[in-house]
DNA sequence: CCTTTAAGTCAACATCTGTTGACTTTCAAC
DNA sequence: GTTGAAAGTCAACAGATGTTGACTTAAAGG
């Protein structure tokens, strides 16, 4: 039958979930893997055993599962707002959050500037065109950026306690005019 | 006369200095005080004697010397773009980029929030008036800081390769989108 | 009930880090 | 020169941290 006390899968998820936490309160080098352990209540040893490492661990939490392709799809004089709606609806992205908070790890900002680069600033360079496209789609990331930095750190004041509609309204109005260049 | 070879200011001068570097490109918890000695050319020793602690080290670099005032005055239809030729001029100011590569520390997350809401946002959103205010003048500050985190972790692409006439264009027309609301 | 395999614990390691206080060197003033 | 204060060095501490391997516990299969 199914090991309900010392299943393996749920001490992974245990773990995966109080790391998330912890890193995306903390950062990376804030967190330590017996802070983690110890929320998901065992031995910081099964870190190693099933992460290989911390650095894995966080690996496995922050890889980007963001494609901007679907997002693209449809009227091109609504997609800065599309955009807006879906990065404001909700939870803003923890793992960009989380990013935020690790940037002073070269390892982590390498990685994560090669992935937006290659999955993000690249193709909607592409679909965008026209004048200063690359430099378009990048202040179009900046943006997005900006505002994960203000809800992961900066807390609730300013941007958190706004409407959830007026947030959208502009912040699609400022991509929106990054699109339309 | 002038103390040349063992001078305390000189000294001072370039713990500054190598701590600016460090803390730039290795944020807070990354970089460790025998860097910045060894950098510097003496013992780590003198970072308590003339700092106090690394803390107070880094607190003297990123102190905010930035005021708002100066930039609201004039023609409100181009402060927009005058923000944004400030800040894209020369560098971007380097301050910036350190506190977002120390993000993960609560402490300089904590300060930063603080010094941000009560020097920039309060101030521009009272300037700004009418229709969600805060939240524009927050989106302002969002803007700001999205662009200080692909210049100091995102290197040298997307943004920096971009021109400064364009860059400047773009980022006003943003800025000035937000202040016309 | 006994055995085997996986899950989990434990203590210790090796390293790194900020800080500290005692010691040494420099250099200007007398 | 001698002296005395300032500038700088040095070694060591005290604590934290990721990792490791040996040990212990639990539970399923026969």
């Amino acid at each position: 039958m199914t090991p309900a006390a010392r299943s393996r899968t749920a001490t992974r998820s245990r773990l995966l979930e109080a790391a998330r936490l912890r890193f995306q309160e903390q950062g990376f080098d804030g967190t330590t893997v017996r802070d983690i352990a110890t929320d998901a209540g065992v031995d910081a040893a099964l870190i190693k055993r099933y992460f290989g490492s911390k650095e894995g661990l966080f690996t496995e939490i922050t890889l980007a599962d963001v494609s901007i392709g679907r997002l693209l799809e449809g009227e091109r004089s609504t997609v800065g707002y599309r955009m807006a709606a879906e990065l404001t609806g909700k939870e803003t992205s923890p793992g960009m959050e989380t990013v935020m908070r690790s940037l002073g790890t070269p390892a982590v900002a390498d990685r994560y500037e090669a992935e937006l680069h290659e999955r993000f600033v690249v193709p909607l360079a592409a679909w965008l065109g026209g004048r200063d496209a690359r430099l378009r789609a990048g202040l179009m990331v900046s943006v997005l950026n900006g505002i994960a930095v203000s809800n992961a750190v900066l807390g609730q004041r300013s941007l958190s306690d706004a409407k959830s509609s007026a947030m959208t309204k502009h912040v699609g109005a400022v991509l929106q005019s990054l699109i339309d260049g």
